[in-house]
RNA sequence: GCGGAGUUGGUGAAGUGGUUAACACACUGGUUUGUGGCACCAGCAUUCAAGGGUUCGAUUCCCUUACUCCGCCCCA
């Protein structure tokens, strides 16, 4: 048997109903910002991502897809979005768009050759937005909240903002010496990974969680105390956005993110879920200034933000959060002879074309198991087509729920079926947000 | 890249160095010559991830590989 790669998933049934669910939410929240979406290729020129992402960075050294095609082009499967939708946006001169800033989003599949685990895949789907051309701490504050809102709406509750800043170049390369200064008398007590960083990356010593509890790691300077006073007023300026806009978020001052790109504002959404795995960040995004220019764009600001579409999912499930999706049918179509066989035929394609879920049989079952089929369906209505009925041109019809049965002409069946599919009560029951075709009343579910 | 645990039918699983691999659910058919969901009856893994080894004999022991799950690194 061929069976899937390594670290792949098949996503369908009712699964494929959720995803589709969850997309349309956060196209429709993005949309209300006026963001729109972009799609770019799966894979991109390898320095498109060593340049953008980062030289050190680990994605980029050991987790990418690389490979020859076969003109010995160097071509590398995006591990991230960022970068591909930043040299779209050079490529396109957007920057000359009469409309600034330049927002755009995208929800699209990522791979990255790791080691699966639970809430990591190699082929992962992220959905992110960028919004370019900004540097108004307000970019930021929104960035932020469209995250928080979208998870919101969905009914997610036990996600947690962490927020920091790196400050700009300047205060960032100061604070980087004084890590190193701080740490460097104490390295023999550091774990091995941080004797590594302390040379690679120091900053990321501070989210080790070996050594999290030791003093030297309670003791090291914060990024915030080497703010340079124009990063500080900057920082200061998100807070306030983010509080005029509702939105709870606490500064840690180890959020430092694995990107080589970011500076001023970095964030984390973690998700704190009973039950969720180790990889309980579940989106994370930052200011990227620097980015444009250095892949050869002019100086431009940016910020943007990333999440894993499927921790998502992981998270929504683990909080047990019903989706108001739809998985049954209008109506099921059952047959025995080869007449009302044809009539079924008909009637499905014509009902199907008024807007019909209508389903029949396919495997030439008895009339038991049609109805079990029906059953499973979850079917509103079950016609049992009797060439007796057809003769006199009605049909009778028989309401799954209620059990009550009508005889219907055949020329009233469509508006007969318009009249009762949602009559007696609201079939989306409590939990439902479907907020449209509910005729319970004026409730919109 | 490193570490731990697994892999038995459509599903959940029990089991043992020896000739029919439990049990349950699901499924299919029948009891009911065309009106279900209940009940009863019958059927449903020559096969225990793949390959190799030990053995008279392996699904059971050993090795390798693949995959899954969990963790580290890192990230979403």
């Amino acid at each position: 048997m061929i069976t899937k790669q390594k670290g792949c998933v098949d996503i369908y049934g009712k699964d494929a109903k959720k995803w589709k669910y969850v997309s349309r939410v956060i196209d429709e929240v993005l949309e209300k910002y006026n963001y729109s979406e972009i799609r770019v290729p799966v894979f991109e020129a390898s320095e498109l991502f060593h340049r953008g992402v980062g030289e050190t960075t680990d994605i980029v050294t050991k987790e990418t897809y690389d490979f020859q095609d076969r003109g010995g082009r160097n071509i590398t499967l995006r591990p991230e979005g960022t970068a591909g939708v930043v040299r779209s946006y050079i490529e396109n001169k957007m920057y000359g768009d009469a409309s600034q800033p330049i927002k755009l989003y995208y929800n699209m599949p990522m791979y990255r050759y790791e080691r699966p685990q639970a809430g990591r895949l190699r082929e992962l789907t992220q959905f992110g937005y960028e919004l370019i051309g900004s540097d108004d701490p307000l970019a930021d504050a929104e960035v932020i909240s469209i995250a928080v809102n979208i998870y919101k709406i969905l009914g997610l509750k036990g996600i947690k903002v962490n927020l920091n800043s790196l400050g700009d170049k300047e205060s960032r390369e100061q604070y980087r010496d004084a890590l190193i200064k701080h740490f460097k008398p104490h390295i023999k007590d550091l774990c091995s990974d941080c004797k590594e960083r302390l040379e690679k990356n120091p900053l990321r010593i501070l989210d080790c969680k070996v050594d999290a509890d030791k003093d030297i790691m309670k003791k090291a300077p914060k990024t915030i105390d080497y703010l340079n006073e124009e990063s500080q007023i900057r920082f200061t300026k998100v807070k306030e956005y983010l509080e005029l806009m509702g939105i709870e978020y606490e500064v840690d001052p180890k959020v430092v993110r694995g990107l080589d790109y970011y500076n001023h504002t970095v964030f984390e959404i973690e998700a704190n879920i009973e039950g969720f795995g180790a990889q309980n960040v579940i989106g994370g995004g930052g200011r990227y200034n620097n980015m444009i220019e250095n892949l050869g764009g002019p100086s431009t600001p940016a910020i943007g933000f990333a999440a894993g579409f499927d921790r998502l999912m992981i998270a929504l499930d683990k909080e047990n959060i019903k989706l108001p999706i739809n998985d049954n049918i209008d109506l099921f179509l059952l047959y025995v002879n080869d007449d009302e066989k044809k009539y079924a035929v008909y009637l499905a394609n014509d009902l199907r074309m008024k807007g019909f879920i209508v389903e029949t049989d396919y495997l030439s079952r008895g009339l038991k198991a049609q109805f079990k089929q029906a059953d499973r369906l979850k079917s509103k209505f079950t016609i049992v087509l009797n060439s007796d009925d057809l003769k006199q041109n009605e049909v009778k019809i028989k309401n799954t729920s209620t059990k009550e049965e009508d005889v219907v002409s055949l020329d009233a069946l469509v508006y007969y079926l318009d009249e009762n599919m949602y009559e007696d009560e609201c079939e989306c029951g409590e939990d439902c947000h479907c907020g449209d075709n509910c005729k319970c009343g004026d409730k919109k579910c």
